[in-house]
DNA sequence: CGATCGTTTGAGTTTGATCAAATGTGGTGG
DNA sequence: CCACCACATTTGATCAAACTCAAACGATCG
């Protein structure tokens, strides 16, 4: 389980407890209780497959730094990113009940990623209901978002699938302390990005300058700055209750229209 | 809990205990509990909403008889059909768990639907472990599907689309008894077709016909008939390792192309 | 017998994919 | 420091998939 790129877990469990604690305060013997039992913590250079499909399962892995997504294949080559992973999520949150893997799990950029085994999940369902709660609100949030971007590839336009994404992970960032709500890290291509929406890479690429040629976001070097939140929330017909994150700073409902507005199919 | 429509839960749970002896088989008692625990098993007319966004829970949904969906709408009308419920099937398997609906319920054509109480529920946690696996096991499925439905309307083509569609539900419900893999009932409008795979009625109509001129299946009255489930498989990139039920009938496995491939976007 | 709903067909348009080439950009090694 | 390579982004041109609008045609039902 450990070898050269083994790393210790002082506090880089931060984001996972921050966002924990979104669904309840912990105690300090819980917060104790999930560091301790974190094992296998390594780094992963980016574009690294963690697990692959198919692969047998031993528990359940963990975003502590970095960026990382599951995908899955199809035979010819096509490829569909099912869902991100930042700092503080799990990768396979099923990956202690289930005996393979189900999709693969790679990281995006330069990672750290920890392990929850087996052993230890059962063990804080059955001896900290508090936490085994907080794991449960987890996965149940991680589903929800699945269900989102089924609903964003199905009738979503390239244009608001684009900015639902850069609100979606904005919120979920915002949840664990990586963002003020105007900058962060995404460290994806447009191919990449192209995989996650379901749009080619180069209907990406013009979708972005359009983002940006409408004064919404730009996206430079790995890193996005959201420069009117209000219009991009708009734009992306976003509503952040799939979340479940709370109501902080709620009341960025919305107005109007910003153009680009669809009908009925 | 009770009104005019109300059921007796006879030999009604059928389908459900069928579904769940598929994860392992289940004592006579364990049988009982299931059955037992239905509550407010009652009929609904067809395209009836059974449970709206946003409504509080009060505890988990099956489909008895019938075919019911989760849809999510956006703002501006457009619908997604997230899922299909079928015999067996649940509507909301976390319903007892959140507080309110992330999504709604509606049936397709008239259905029996029952409810396990959210009581129930952690009572067969507590007491059942086997049974409790089960219910376990077919949340996953669950999940396992939503996935490979954004897969789909990520990466598939309109008519891998459809074609997958077939194969997932005659997989699913041979897995009941429903069906013997050739003729299954398929109460839905091509209207609710499209919000499903995410395309426009229309489109969904001229694959249709492009599915019956290539001889993969026949659609009429709500009846499908699948007349070339090798091809229908081929034409789908179909591989039923995500619905996680056993082996039973194996070896349709893919050999070549069947016209309509495609590449790499 | 209209009225309603679903399916089918046609014509024209839009969105997004494909192919190909040009333009950065960031290393690496000489 | 520069030449070179690999890789990502950008741009242009063309093409195909899928959407929209509109109308016709069948059922089914009160």
């Amino acid at each position: 389980m450990s070898d050269g790129s083994e790393v210790g877990n002082g506090t880089v469990a931060d984001a996972l407890i921050r966002k924990l604690e979104h669904h309840g305060r912990l105690s300090e013997e819980e917060r104790a209780t999930i560091t301790g039992a974190l094992c296998g913590v390594r780094r992963h250079r980016a574009r690294d497959d963690v697990i692959r499909e198919g692969d047998p399962t031993t528990g359940a892995h963990v975003v502590l730094e970095g960026f990382a997504c599951r995908y899955k294949l199809l035979d010819d080559g096509r490829r569909q990113i099912v869902a991100y992973a930042g700092p503080g999520d799990f990768c396979d949150p099923r990956g202690f009940v289930l005996e393979r893997m189900d999709y693969s799990i790679a990281t995006l950029a330069p990672s750290v990623i920890g392990e929850l085994p087996r052993e230890a999940v059962i063990g804080i369902t059955e001896r900290h209901p508090r936490l085994s709660r907080a794991l449960w609100w987890a996965t149940l949030v991680d589903e929800s978002i699945t269900r989102e971007w089924l609903v964003g590839v199905g009738q979503r336009t390239a244009y608001e699938r684009l900015a639902h994404l850069f609100c979606e992970l904005c919120e979920r960032l915002k949840a664990v302390g990586l963002t003020d709500g105007s900058r962060f890290a995404l460290p994806v291509t447009q191919m990449e990005l192209a995989d996650t929406v379901g749009l080619s890479a180069v209907h990406v690429n013009r979708t972005l300058q359009d983002l940006r040629r409408d004064g919404l976001i730009s996206l430079l070097g790995g890193e996005l700055e959201i420069l009117d939140w209000e219009r991009l929330c708009r734009a992306a017909l976003f509503d952040r209750a799939y979340l479940h994150l709370g109501d902080r700073d709620k009341g960025e409902a919305a107005t109007g229209g910003v153009g680009h507005e669809r009908t009925r199919r």
